[in-house]
DNA sequence: TAGTGGTCTAGACCACAAA
DNA sequence: TTGTGGTCTAGACCACTAA
């Protein structure tokens, strides 16, 4: 249901909401959505909010639109992870794997040079720092260890991690929608600590993905360190000339 | 000014106005657009029609949006290097190194399955098996191991690609070109031999990607495995949500 | 013919930037 | 305070698909 004392804007939400039943499997491909009609009702909302949530879909390729026939869903011939921000658990249902969380650590910290740069904030001011096992099928998969502005988004570490995604808390509590990131991807040795963690040898080989998101304003709000498992995890992208 | 009487829609003819002004110079990056009401008002469209035609732009990079300011044509600068196929002599030049290569292998195989299968072809058809050692700054950097369906290019392997691009040879002499392609990518443990090749130690972590290009036809044409030193390379690119 | 998505209108109120 | 883009509503008519 669309909260309608949200900042998150009405067709946002509705995206959101659609988004959802794809990609966890509720709707399949092939399978035709509610008519405009019908959501229009169903939420109580207006066409032209339905539209635009629909046409995000559409631009995203999780759907299409058929003139006279409906609204159906995508079948999934590519377009991943490489281009799109996904949540680490939309990720995992899409490999149709169950994914799950366990908090490591989650403080404040003073921030570390290089972050500091990434963040365009001074070195030593305070960021927030939430480490989280993500486990598939409950096999450790990666380590994320994300650092937030603290000044952006104060008292954000009050709540549980390990079932809420952070990003939902930044957008409803916070009025922060990250749209934009870059990121930088290489591979490392796992570290004795890294290993242990994992459950895998030392020095198993480890795709370690830097991320800086950004807000709709541009500004940098997130740090992440991602550590995958080198034989559990892809990445897969698509090249054009 | 928009013909009330073509089939063509108001927001389109509106875009490809807009469009022109930007792409043939009578706007420079930089420039405020005009606003929506001045262009409500020129065109005698309403809001929405004038919100669809910038949208479509603002989707392209052409334009950006900046609330209370208005709206302004976009730099040509990055966004759209997103994910270009580039050689890795142009890569390295990028990153400001000074490539080089070293040919390792050059002979006809049989398609071993699972490459058959990435390629559409049967197993045990003939390919060519083209393996490079590439170095930066006379430093090895990468193995790059490449197929392709013989059948499309008989006699590739007569030339020396130390020097000169594969690609180069594929359009000039065989009129193929390679537009698009998929690539996967994950972290592998270094084996003897591609340790002692890459002059790292065994077990070093390495990015390997595995790339199937297709051809403007849409014809899978070449299948490459890059090994990439961990400690050197480094995959760059940008995310949207 | 009934129902779908495609296009379009004329309003409205809001958050934000700049003067 | 004024003007910008951001969001939202409640209609309308159209072209197309399928029954």
């Amino acid at each position: 249901m669309i909260r309608r004392d949200s900042k998150v804007p009405f067709y946002h939400q509705l995206y959101e909401i659609l988004r959802h039943k794809i990609v966890r499997g509720e709707w399949h491909p092939g399978d035709i959505l509610p008519t405009e009609n019908d959501l229009l009702d169903t939420y109580r909302v207006s066409r032209s909010t339905v539209r635009q949530a629909l046409d995000a879909l559409v631009g995203e390729g999780l759907i299409y639109r058929q003139r006279g026939r409906g609204t159906f869903v995508a079948h999934p011939t590519v377009e991943q992870t490489l281009m799109r921000i996904v949540s680490f658990t939309d990720d995992m249902y899409q490999r149709g794997m169950k994914p799950s969380t366990e908090v490591l650590v989650s403080e404040l910290v003073p921030a570390p040079e290089d972050i500091a740069r990434q963040l365009d904030v001074e070195p030593g001011e305070e960021l927030t720092y939430l480490e989280r096992l993500r486990l598939a099928d409950d096999e450790p998969m990666s380590i994320e260890a994300s650092y937030l502005v603290h000044r952006y988004c104060p008292g954000i570490l009050n709540d549980d991690y390990s079932k809420k995604p952070l990003r939902l808390t930044l957008e409803e509590k916070y009025n922060i929608r990250l749209v934009y990131a870059k990121q930088t991807i290489r591979a490392v040795n796992a570290s004795r600590r890294l290993a242990g963690k994992l459950g895998i040898p030392v020095n198993a080989a480890l795709l370690a993905i830097e991320r800086v998101s950004y807000s709709k304003e541009n500004i940098p709000v997130e740090f992440i360190r991602f550590y995958h498992r080198g034989d559990r995890y892809l990445l897969y992208n698509e090249l054009r000339d």
